[in-house]
DNA sequence: TCAAAATTTATCAAAAACTTACAAAAATCT
DNA sequence: AGATTTTTGTAAGTTTTTGATAAATTTTGA
């Protein structure tokens, strides 16, 4: 039997039943204790599955702002809406800093009618209108950070600070009353490249963000000068950021 | 019975069951396993399966809606095998600066073995290892040049301007015993800038390419150390291209 | 808390699979 | 037909995977 075969078929299996034992995946799949030890170590790294002592259990997946993932379809309804309320903001023909992430990418895609110029270090947005005459894009350049399809470094960070544009649309890791928070000390140093070369800065976070705390402090609410949401997301922090002179539109 | 025809088969059959050894491969299409390996690597490098140990399993389609929608394929055999043959040439861990066009796109497929570092203008190479913590990948930025999937204009070319490569591998519109020749004035100034950051030049020209004339002039054969091309390339014409001191591969 | 039981990690040799090189066979060209 | 190129199968050497075992760690139960 193909290691990957394997692989696959515990993956499934966990899928089904949640966790599983050491000694029982080892009978099903007729291959010793130590090559099961393996092949969970491996599935483990992609990180799928979680192992604990005597097997592994299925881990609900993790809802990276910057890693995209069609399979939870589940909050994918919010950004959406976050995305087409966003895109209602933005006039035709208008200079656009776009970020990373799928809140924003979920913005990109209503953006067509608007025929907007859009300078962008995502690739994932670059590609969306890559094949559109009408719409203008332009790559900042940098490396490839793996797996988040954006780039950073300082190629990204030159090319937004040598640009001024109407308005930037950004995506975050959490918020919370004092201000945003993103994940990788990478974004962050681009972000702020990015509030500091635009007029007006959008910020979208779907409900899920709204009160969650994530790594690194990013900038306060006075850099903000829109917040676009959806409703779900509590009121009382909300009305505590609108004191802070921050428009917020819900979705 | 034709390889082309095996291969074809055998894509089939992946597509049904996902997995297959080759054993199970060798046994159905009644060849040495040999063979099968050899059709494998075939089928891989056009992007369409993986290989494993023991066999080998069908790419997952990602259904990601942002995924690159024109995962460019690698069309015309010829190319594949130029493709081939130039990623023999590369050493581990080289810098490469690599071009746009479909040409140099089949020699990116079998790069990963050397884990380059990849300096490129061509968003579907960016992407093709996006996700690849193995190789590193720095995108120069620019605007993006609708259909080509490349990036242009002064961003790109200071970009390669900045850096310096071990080898520049590049494409091309069409060649004679002049030079090279390209399409567009803003690809030229591109190709321009990577040639004069690399310490050697490779130039990926499938046989379709050689004798044809293309509107305007890039360089002419001194700038050239190495041209890989296809045999079908007319013979009087590469012995006077080599002649002018350009190393010459056929695949 | 301690000690027994269970589990994990590290290591190693055998088996399976991979790569490369080369010669025979088949196909193609002249 | 004869020569050239391409494809195929075989063999030798290398790498990866596998299963087993010993040492280290964690869990369990008194």
């Amino acid at each position: 039997m193909l290691s990957e075969r394997r692989q696959r078929l515990i993956e499934d299996y966990l899928k089904e039943v949640e966790f599983a034992s050491l000694e029982e995946l080892s009978e099903k799949l007729d291959v010793s204790i130590s090559t099961i030890r393996r092949d969970l170590t491996r599935i483990e790294a992609k990180g799928q599955i979680r192992r604990t002592h005597g097997g592994a259990r299925l881990v609900e997946q993790k809802k990276d702002e910057y890693r995209f993932s069609s399979r939870q379809q589940v909050e994918s309804d919010s950004k959406d809406r976050v995305g087409a309320a966003c895109a209602d903001l933005i006039g035709p023909g208008q200079n656009l800093l776009m970020d990373g992430g799928s809140t924003v990418f979920a913005v990109a895609r209503y953006l067509e009618p608007k025929s907007p110029h859009i300078v962008t270090n995502c690739l994932a947005i670059a590609d969306l209108y890559a094949g559109n005459p009408e719409i203008e894009v332009i790559v900042t350049g940098g490396v490839v950070y793996p797996r988040l399809q954006v780039l950073v470094g300082e190629l990204a960070v030159h090319a937004y600070r040598s640009l001024s544009a109407d308005i930037a649309i950004m995506g975050g890791g959490g918020a919370n009353e004092d201000g945003i928070m993103n994940s990788h000390l990478l974004l962050i140093e681009i972000q702020r490249a990015m509030i500091a070369s635009a007029q007006r800065v959008i910020f979208c976070l779907d409900h899920t963000k709204i009160g969650r705390r994530s790594f690194t402090p990013l900038c306060n609410w006075d850099a903000v000068d829109i917040l676009v949401t959806n409703r779900g997301a509590p009121r009382d922090l909300l009305q505590k950021i609108e004191a802070q002179g921050v428009e917020i539109i819900l979705a």
